[in-house]
DNA sequence: TTGACAACATACCCGGTAGTATGTTCATCA
DNA sequence: TGATGAACATACTACCGGGTATGTTGTCAA
């Protein structure tokens, strides 16, 4: 179950800054979003942010690890779910591809985080923040990797080379946060619907049988 | 068949800006590009680059432009291949996919570009020329649609929304921009074969029928 | 030989932005 | 009730980077 962003914020105050954030660093980047952006949009000026957060870089990080932590809490519950790997991996991935719909904001900026950790586009004292981050970014989808691995042993999933499978797996579950924008009288059904097609594309992409489901 | 860069750039002197510009832009990203960083990796200063450019904006486009003439291109001799749409289908893909793998960095460039003109990101000045540029990059993107739209109706893709189809199956074959790097001591084969996983991948997402070719 | 121009390098300006230092207001509590 | 500190706003500084103005060097043509 997906819980609001407030219970991942350290106190009431942060939430609302975070929201924010998350949305200016999704429009217009890192880069190119400055800290009286995020102000303005909040109705505020830098003094609000600084006084909780001690740089941009940090404000940045913790968008990135509130992102992460509401994607461990969402597959919680299926993540030991008894029975074929191929069931399992279903339930997992369709979980991930509504969080990446309806947390969008939050998401992009976990890519872009993990974009700028891996180019190594972080000073020294962020890089041990990152990190950490990372590390929880890449625990998060070994749990997807050892699934699919799980799922061809039991000779339901069919594809040559796990690492190119798995990234290619990742890029289609992740890829609302590119091309989804909220529809107006758009109801969690249509999400629902949406996220069924990106999850049956990449299981048949992944060599699942009569991928139809 | 790829050219060189060379070729499309308006003379000698400027391929190896673009070169340039299109690894520093890769690396880092527009905004945390700077002019001097484009320079400095040509062993030149920012007098050499504002001799041939007019503004930074100017240059991130010429490397875009470049990029989507390089695959106009490529996929030239593969657009009107008589025969089934799934056949021209898979030639475009496959040459698709070499040419994210062995021209990333202009290919990155396009991506930044397009979310760039898409989320607004741009002067009233550059708009048009991006304008330009994103006219381009649709009707390659089209040539793609149209043949998914064909096969479909030949009965040799099983999907069931064109537009998502669309979004997931180039999210897939664009995705070596973000995970592929070059290893030491890979050949042409090599690559072939990876481009080959990506687009079987597409392939059986878009409902090709025994999808492993 | 010289003048003219291309192809740069150098030196400088200036706007924007991260970060800081210093108010100001309000609630809480001894 | 006065003192204290949290939660901000305001005012300021320092620096970086896009862009420009001005040298400098080599080449080529007349």
């Amino acid at each position: 179950m997906a819980l609001s962003v407030g219970e991942y914020a350290s106190d009431g105050s942060r939430a609302d800054i975070l929201e924010a954030a998350a949305r200016c660093f999704t429009e217009r980047g890192y880069y190119a979003t400055s800290i009286d952006d995020v102000a303005r949009s909040l109705g505020a000026t830098k003094g609000r942010i600084y006084h909780h957060y001690p740089s941009k870089a940090d404000l940045f990080a913790d968008v990135f690890r509130v992102g992460m932590d509401m994607n461990h809490a969402a597959i919680e519950s299926a993540r030991a779910l008894p029975g074929k790997a191929l069931d399992r991996w279903k339930k997992l991935a369709f979980t991930h591809v509504v969080q990446m719909i309806v947390t969008r904001s939050f998401q992009k900026v976990v890519w872009e985080g993990t974009e700028m950790y891996l180019r190594g586009a972080t000073t020294p004292e962020q890089r041990s923040a990152f990190a950490e981050l990372h590390k929880s970014r890449s625990r998060y989808g070994d749990i997807f990797r050892q699934t699919i691995a799980e799922a061809k042993r039991e000779g339901d999933m069919h594809f040559s080379n796990l690492s190119i499978a798995n990234q290619l797996m990742f890029v289609t579950l992740n890829s609302p946060i590119f091309w989804y924008s909220p529809q107006p009288g758009e109801t969690r059904d249509d999400i629902d619907d949406i996220a069924w097609q990106v999850v049956a594309f990449a299981a048949r992409g992944l060599g699942v049988n009569g991928g139809d489901f």
